[in-house]
DNA sequence: AGTTCCACTGATCAAATCGCCCAATACGAT
DNA sequence: ATCGTATTGGGCGATTTGATCAGTGGAACT
């Protein structure tokens, strides 16, 4: 089993095989398609790729799902990179709820001064100022530094 | 009513509403998440999250759902955000200069301790130093911290 | 004021899908 | 040959979907 070391625990790397990487392509195309379709176009059992699907993002392989929105929607929103640091032990639970905000667009470990950078995106400042309020409120939240991304240069 | 004109024909776009915009936040964080739970979410009726959804297809606003996949072809990558200080008036130089480094793929300005943050993009670690060394070099670049993105969480 | 229009609500309903279970089967590695 | 794992096909209840419908409330217009 082909394993990788990240901040100190040994997460296994999965490595896809042909019928996963279908089952990507196809989620590529649609995200939001049925294990029932998708076990007819494969032609493969509906559990087998309910269990694929399971296991590709149980082991990080898949991240998520999303939409893809056109691109001038975002004009009028609040973009901005946050820079958190955490207490003790606590990054996994802290990475669990930060994963539950939906503002909250990227998400990554980082070395240095801070421990997980955020990308946020609100529809206005008020609400903007709520994420802020609620990351700060977050258990195992010790600091923080946001900075406002005004434009693009 | 605005209007834009793609491929010869003429689209009536659509202008989401506060809404709307919620509907696209959650789904952003997880496309896959049925109506009834973004009904249950918004405080709404479930029709009207079907047929909000429903016209933000129809309209382009939404352009299809997909799914997140983990960056292996960036496997051999590195990430990173720079947040960096300039000097008195010197900002539209260092923008100039900053614009003209392939490996910065965005750069905005923003406010606080830091007056730009870059992404950065590198082939390597030591083509990543280069270019670290090569921002601090810029006249008008006081100080900057910089961030490696080690692992999308 | 009265009327029209439209979106939202809450409710039904059948059909599809999901999540979970099971026993049987296929296949690869030891 | 045997063990372990994955797949299959099936079944089950619970959930979700797509499609209705009548009722409500607000905004715009006469």
């Amino acid at each position: 089993m082909s394993k990788t070391s990240a901040g100190g625990t040994t997460v296994a790397k999965y490595t896809p095989d042909d019928l996963d990487r279908q089952i990507i392509a196809h989620l590529r195309a649609d995200g939001r398609a049925s294990l029932s379709k998708l076990s007819d176009a494969l032609g493969v059992a509906r559990g087998t790729v309910q269990n694929r699907l399971d296991r590709l993002l149980e082991t990080g392989t898949l991240l998520g799902f999303t939409v893809r929105v056109r691109e001038d929607y975002d004009v009028n929103t609040v973009h901005a990179v946050m820079m958190i640091e955490v207490v003790g032990k606590s990054t996994t639970q802290v990475i669990r709820r930060l994963r539950g905000m939906p503002e909250i667009y990227t998400l990554h470990t980082t070395n240095g001064n801070w421990d997980l950078v955020a990308n946020i995106r609100a529809a206005n400042l008020s609400e903007f100022d709520r994420i802020l309020r609620e990351v700060r409120m977050v258990d195992g939240v010790a600091n923080s530094e946001t900075s406002l991304l005004l434009s693009s240069v």
